[in-house]
DNA sequence: CAGCTTCCATACGGCAGAGTATGGGGTTAC
DNA sequence: GTAACCCCATACTCTGCCGTATGGAAGCTG
């Protein structure tokens, strides 16, 4: 049991470091740099310390990607239980996940980063596993809709897609960002074209 | 002037090697490993040579990704004229473009590659000429649908980010592949939902 | 204060890949 | 035949990173 006190530093105090430490900064160099850039070394210049305590914390580089792997896809479940799982109408819940595709959030960037790395044995189960989760939620409060099961699932399958679709435009600034007019049309566009049947 | 003669051997003869075997072998490395695994002697040994050849075609291996880029950037101007520049009417063009999205060809792959690294200065301009040149033809085509440009607009955007999602989660074997008749199934309900109008 | 634990710094060995230098086999030109 | 050129092999240095070994400062414990 190495350490659980509430810690949780940005960097910026000089506490000693805890595990959750490194694997907040790892998923936060994911979401930068990829997966492929996570290094024991760079992370340790990025928290400006030396990989000495990394190696204490930690037996090493794989065992830190798995934990913070799990500890985004417990992020992630949390989050959709606040914006999917409310007890709102379907037709608003689903208008909220589109408008939460905005939030340039960092789960939405570190899903982004985990999309470029499918085949890795220890990505691969946990994104599948995220996607699957999301989608199931969104087929379900289609099916509220009124639509049949298959037809819920298809949807939900084509609205999901998009919202990836609509992060990697993001990410190439190919696409109005949130906050500017054009954005709320578009997700008007959105909208009426894939719930409001 | 290094060479010109038609070489593209796919590593089974034994001629010399040209600059574009070199950019082929580093395009298809890139649809497998990702970008940041584009090196020269995994490449090497990928076409079971050593470097020493390598170096002798190209300067580096910056100038290695950017004339494979600028050679991607061409074939999938190629393949645009092909499947969207073609004398049908629109609906059909549209159609075609959606059935291409299954054929798991290497340009899709390295696409959804390129799309792992925006923020590269070699891979950002190039990506997003090629998605805005793809987001146009797909505008014109809506557009001669009969919709208004700005509604035919975020209807090509909606329709390409649909497009890059399924090649998401098709990579992540959650969605049903070209073949299978669910698939055929789904093509038909994204043609439905966001064709015929 | 002596001793123990916790957390980090420093120094080292090892490996993989980038780029360079140089030589050598094969072909072509004359 | 020989001289020149094209293409590649080999051997080297250099850099960045992983993982380990070890020492040391700070805090708690008795």
């Amino acid at each position: 049991m190495k350490n659980s006190n509430t810690s949780s530093r940005a960097n910026g105090d000089r506490g000693t470091l805890t595990p959750t430490d490194w694997e907040q900064a790892a998923l936060e160099l994911i979401a930068d740099k990829g997966v492929s850039s996570l290094g024991v070394e760079p992370l340790a210049r990025r928290l400006d310390i030396t990989k000495g305590s990394f190696y204490w914390h930690f037996p090493g580089r794989n065992e830190l990607l798995v934990a913070a792997l799990e500890r985004w896809e417990n992020q992630d479940r949390q989050h959709l239980k606040v914006s999917l799982g409310a007890d709102m109408p379907p037709a608003q819940r689903l208008a909220q996940f589109v408008w939460r595709t905005s939030q340039q959030t960092l789960t939405h960037r570190i899903y982004l980063a985990l999309c470029a790395a499918p085949e890795d044995p220890r990505i691969g189960p946990v994104l599948k596993r995220v996607t699957a989760r999301r989608i199931q939620h969104l087929a379900a409060a289609v099916e509220e809709l009124g639509l049949e099961p298959a037809a819920a699932r298809q949807r939900a399958n084509l609205l999901y897609s998009s919202y990836v679709g609509y992060l990697q435009l993001q990410a190439q600034e190919l696409v109005p960002n949130p906050g500017a007019p054009e954005f709320e049309q578009y997700v008007g566009h959105v909208i009426q074209s894939l719930i409001e049947v």
